[in-house]
DNA sequence: TTGTAAGCGTTATCAA
DNA sequence: TTGATAACGCTTACAA
């Protein structure tokens, strides 16, 4: 068992009491420049620095915050990750990741992140309807939540997300420029699907543009396997003549696979026979063997608007951010 | 501010003393039913649950682990992150992740992890020369350390590595028995390469196919757009007469980044004009679009390996585990 | 500026 | 089986 150096030891070896060590490793704390040099320099020799488990018990403050993820198929969890902990460490703070799975649910998750008294918890592109636990429980004694990168579906727990309203217009403005008129839309994980609205948005502006008949493909997760098995069910049913135009896919990673299936299994071609829109803009979607048509989430944003709820710099409160359409050779 | 039940309110409520209620919560401790169940019942009432934080504070153990990571353009980490999370939680730890940049270097990172007491730390694909801590502070104080997938760099820190050695073998034979004969070989950020040893190992077993001319092309970064930057400058530069046969890349998204520049921006067709391997099988590596030959780490194994050390039950020392070799079109 | 006492919520150990 | 004392290493409030 490694041994720490404690605050008590370093008084002792500096000849003064141990709160004068504290206060020495206290930024703005009043102590005098000779005590805080000696003890610094004792503190040095013994290699001590302060244990910040036995502050977090005593400030009642862990700077952890428990990130909760679902999906680790989708390659775009990737780039947030790396914004969220990078501006989370810049915070001061640190990400607890927590995988969610059949093994470890999100009541079972939230109950152990409350227990190791996170600050806050981030449900990050997965949240769960309330259904074990109490609302005394979700209210009192739990930390702080925030949903980031879908609808939030507990009452008082804010989201950070995409506007997916102006998202969608925005597509189908495009889609309808370039002239497609038999739009289809793919969905993936039914639960998680409703919740990113891209679907009824999607169908609502197509409406709007007086298009009523909206294809709806189906995967059941969010993966390039489950994009290319559920297009292929689709094309080996349909009569050409009947067929898409275009289909906007719920995220890239769907996309990619629908494109692959598509050209390689079916010959088609992109964006002559079938057009094909994702959303996310995962890096690969731009390479010149997809050259996919998206839409980028203001990462960055959404990122810097849950930390600053989390730091209370900004109200607790649901907040739409705008992204922006990225167009390729998919349409 | 919340405020969580404590045991000792708990043992008011159901009228023992707390640590009865310590008992209660205890698997295995000596208490009888009826004292348990009238605790548990008082617990339910006050929401009550223990505070693994002063557990920690007074077992020295936190149950967590630092996982280090400073490369996010690889999309290979994600799965790796799932199955590590998974498994860690399986074992009752926890994974906090630690974003390594240009704010928040390794040394800053394995201080802040040792004094927030984690059990242990992984530095997951990444690793630094330790030339900023001494020798004590490493050895005495810190946590114990792992390297998963490259070498550790520092002595006394074992690493889980895939068999480099084995990798490189299979693949060489592989592109040797389909007729290739002017290999080339693309590596990454140069800090990074050398410690996979693919490199070497890609040289030196041409070698003894008495091949040695070797091509290396050097990418800055792990990325896509790095891989076709790379690729480009090469081939820019060079005589087709003289043009490599065969590219092998570092990893799978260099690779995909380079397919997509012989191809798409020097109308070059793959095998035919240029074959290309990469390493990791990243899913989108098998999309009909690139049918990557590549090669797969055995990631559940691995992490298995590096947790079997943190538990104690493997001892602590650089194990390396062979992979397989995954043959698709590009070759 | 510095030292003291009390407290954070557990666990470890021992006595009853 | 249960209760009590001490300890984990720090912070806060207060007194010297």
């Amino acid at each position: 068992m490694r041994k720490r150096a404690t605050a008590k030891e370093v008084a002792d070896a500096a000849g003064v009491s141990k709160w004068t060590v504290i206060r020495a490793f206290t930024p703005g704390a009043s102590i005098t420049e000779e005590s805080k040099r000696r003890v610094l320099e004792a503190a040095a020799v013994l290699n001590y620095t302060p244990n910040l488990l036995a502050r977090s018990l005593a400030t009642n403050l862990t700077h952890q915050v428990a990130v909760f993820v679902d999906d680790f198929a989708n390659p775009q969890k990737l780039p947030f990750l790396e914004t969220l902990t990078e501006r989370l460490q810049a915070e001061g703070l640190v990400a607890v990741l927590i995988n969610i799975n059949n093994h470890f649910d999100h009541v079972h998750a939230l109950l152990n992140a409350d227990q190791r008294q996170v600050d806050a918890v981030i449900l990050f592109g997965t949240a769960f309807r309330n259904e074990t636990l109490s609302d005394r429980q979700l209210g009192r004694g739990m930390p702080p939540m925030f949903v980031l990168a879908r609808d939030s579906q507990i009452d008082g727990v804010p989201a950070v997300v995409c506007d997916a309203e102006l998202a969608l217009r925005d597509i189908v403005d495009h889609l309808y420029e370039r002239g497609y008129r038999r739009p289809g839309f793919m969905t993936g994980a039914p639960a998680l699907s409703t919740a990113l609205r891209r679907r009824q948005h999607f169908i609502d502006f197509w409406k709007g543009k007086g298009v009523d008949e909206i294809v709806i493909l189906s995967a059941d997760r969010y993966s390039a396997e489950a994009g290319a098995g559920s297009v292929r069910h689709y094309l080996n049913d349909i009569d050409p003549a009947a067929r898409v135009d275009v289909l906007m896919c719920e995220n890239d990673i769907l996309a990619l696979g629908a494109m692959d299936e598509i050209r390689g299994n079916f010959g088609l071609r992109i964006p002559d026979d079938i057009a094909v829109v994702g959303f996310d803009n995962y890096e690969l979607g731009g390479a010149s063997c997809y050259g996919l048509t998206t839409y980028e989430q203001p990462r960055i944003e959404m990122v810097q608007a849950v930390i600053g709820m989390i730091k209370g710099r900004l109200e607790p409160e649901t907040v739409t951010l705008p992204g922006k359409l990225v167009v390729r050779t998919s349409t």
